[in-house]
DNA sequence: TTTTATTGATTGAACGTTCAATAAAAAAAT
DNA sequence: ATTTTTTTATTGAACGTTCAATCAATAAAA
């Protein structure tokens, strides 16, 4: 069925396909030959257009981190409100955005970040995006506190955010968004109140 | 070199082992041959102690989690204090515990976590203890708060210490357990001030 | 007819498990 | 005390399985 311009649909397949594998049975467990299946083409094709199975998982877990950043870079750029309140509430609903905590995504995150721990690769793709997520943090925070508290603000929230997912990702029901959303919101009501003299602001669910 | 009563020995040299090669390599690229070159006894011995490789490593994870237990258990025996923000502080540290956190424990910790997701066995192990720490936390917030507040400062609390936990995991320099434990204390602040004083219900305090 | 995409049997390496052989300690016998 | 027997712990080569990668053959589109 060669047609031209396969390439970018192929790659897109097998990306999703192997969310899905890894959704349904795991990294450890996830062969070249089931992601094949669940995208219904052959196990030779991944070499192909990837280099390997390396390749195509250094690939996905690409895909997830951009997602993922693009979530939250649409919620800000849709903001009416500058307040720094705004700006963190924004990263924390993009954070916990339907598309990336339901699904084969969310499994799929945890098994790269514990994958992580020792594929270099990897690790530095969760670097660069650990360290954006916390120097935005780090600079809204700034705005209405001192940098030590600002900084412990940042560590606490993100904290919070991947503890969340964490739990999330375990649980057999898969994460209860609004409740971690509302986890999320009030504790950063408490660090405003805690460090800063803002008054806390209502956020509205969709 | 046969001796008599080698078998409990043998167990924790294999389980220590076990772990070593998971912080060193992680759990995908641990092999039974490399966990017995750690130990320095030959592959076969891990079939005839544990049944085979699963075995081992079930015991592993059920070993970090009791050690784990046990840190938190000691400290709450040991507290001459019965107030809740003793009880909730004294299980923080229990689970900042430096055995804990310090070390291969951290990294094979996560590596389980991430696998239980797929197998049934550890994934039994993991509820078991996620639910006991659930449970505590929420019965000593019960002693200050309703049942509602009570349940979400728990959840709060519980993601908190996880999120702490992952982001320490992955860090090459490990842990730092001081700015950890300082996080979550300041956090158990919160909510007391913020649950504490929008309940009225009882005067208790520490 | 040429180009491009895809297949799938084959290959070689790596892994966990098994089990007959071995070696040392403990027990029994001298 | 010394030798023999029994018990226990351990080894490591062999086996069967599984997997990722390769590449010559194939088939459809250009």
């Amino acid at each position: 069925m060669p047609k031209v311009g396969m390439e970018p649909i192929r790659r897109q397949q097998l990306i999703t396909a192997t969310m899905a594998a890894i959704d349904e049975v795991g990294l450890a467990e996830t062969t070249v030959m089931r992601i094949a299946r669940h995208a219904g083409v052959s196990a030779g094709i991944i070499s192909h257009y990837f280099g390997g199975k390396d390749g195509l998982l250094e690939a996905t877990m690409r895909q997830i981190l951009t997602d993922l950043t693009g979530a939250v870079a649409v919620r800000r750029h849709a903001l009416e409100d500058d307040s720094p309140r705004a700006h963190i509430g924004a990263i924390i609903e993009g954070n916990f955005d339907r598309t990336q905590v339901t699904g084969p995504a969310a499994k799929t995150w945890l098994a790269f970040w514990a994958s992580s721990m020792h594929k270099p690769m990897l690790q530095r793709l969760q670097n660069v995006n650990d360290r954006r997520l916390y120097s935005n943090l780090c600079h809204q925070f700034r705005r209405v506190m001192a940098r030590a508290e600002a900084r412990n603000a940042a560590r606490g929230l993100a904290a919070m955010i991947d503890g969340l997912w964490l739990r999330g990702a375990l649980t057999p029901e898969g994460l209860d968004a609004d409740e971690a959303r509302l986890l999320a919101h009030t504790y950063l009501d408490q660090l405003f109140a805690h460090y800063g003299c803002t008054t806390p602001a209502s956020h509205t669910n969709s």
